[in-house]
DNA sequence: AAGGTAGGCAACCGCGGTCTA
DNA sequence: CTAGACCGCGGTTGCCTACCT
């Protein structure tokens, strides 16, 4: 099956994006900013949804988006992240800077779902946060801004801070 | 060299939450 | 309070490419 490079209704364009697209979107953006994404595409020359747009923009060309592989690092965050929270991908992007939801989500079904033994944390999808959820995603959170605060200041009694 | 296949990833879709008039 | 518009998220699809036969 070939993906529709135009939508019928809309007249709308799809599929993959062309340089000249993102200069276009990157152009406007740094030019006036995100105001709405339903309408800046018309106002930026692009046959492009608002979704589209945004997507495009929030997952390859707002700055400080990072290429390439993973690091161990990352690899270990992710893991750890889904284990207490689920498939909330958003969540653990958060938590890893320059890393999109998109991407990790991708990399964990090519590359890590396969070590994964826990099916029950597939049943967290799409919960809404409990409270007990909330708590473990915020401790989880402050592990791990504790495990990169101690790689970028590794002395001994900056530790000592975190430690309750 | 050519065709088939599987993995990786970009992009689309639909749903639910939030905002605003 | 309500309806519609907009936004963000997770699931899914399909293209591209590297590898295998």
């Amino acid at each position: 099956m070939v993906r529709a490079q135009f939508c019928k209704k809309t007249g709308l364009k799809k599929g993959t994006w062309s340089p000249e697209e993102d200069k276009k979107l990157v152009d406007y953006i740094n030019k006036y900013g995100i105001w709405n994404w339903s309408e800046m595409p018309k106002y930026a020359g692009l046959r492009r949804s608002g979704k589209s747009c945004r997507l495009r923009w929030m997952n390859h060309l707002k700055p400080g988006i990072k290429r390439g592989n993973l690091t161990r690092d990352e690899e270990e965050t992710i893991i750890k992240m889904h284990e207490k929270l689920g498939k909330r991908w958003s969540a653990i992007a958060a938590a890893l800077p320059g890393r999109t939801d998109n991407k990790i989500k991708n990399y964990w079904h090519t590359h890590l779902k396969k070590r994964q033994h826990k099916p029950e944390a597939q049943l967290q999808a799409r919960v809404r946060p409990s409270i007990m959820n909330y708590l473990s995603w915020t401790s989880c959170l402050l592990a791990v801004l504790h495990h990169n605060f101690l790689r970028a200041f590794p002395h001994p009694h900056l530790s000592i801070l975190f430690l309750g």
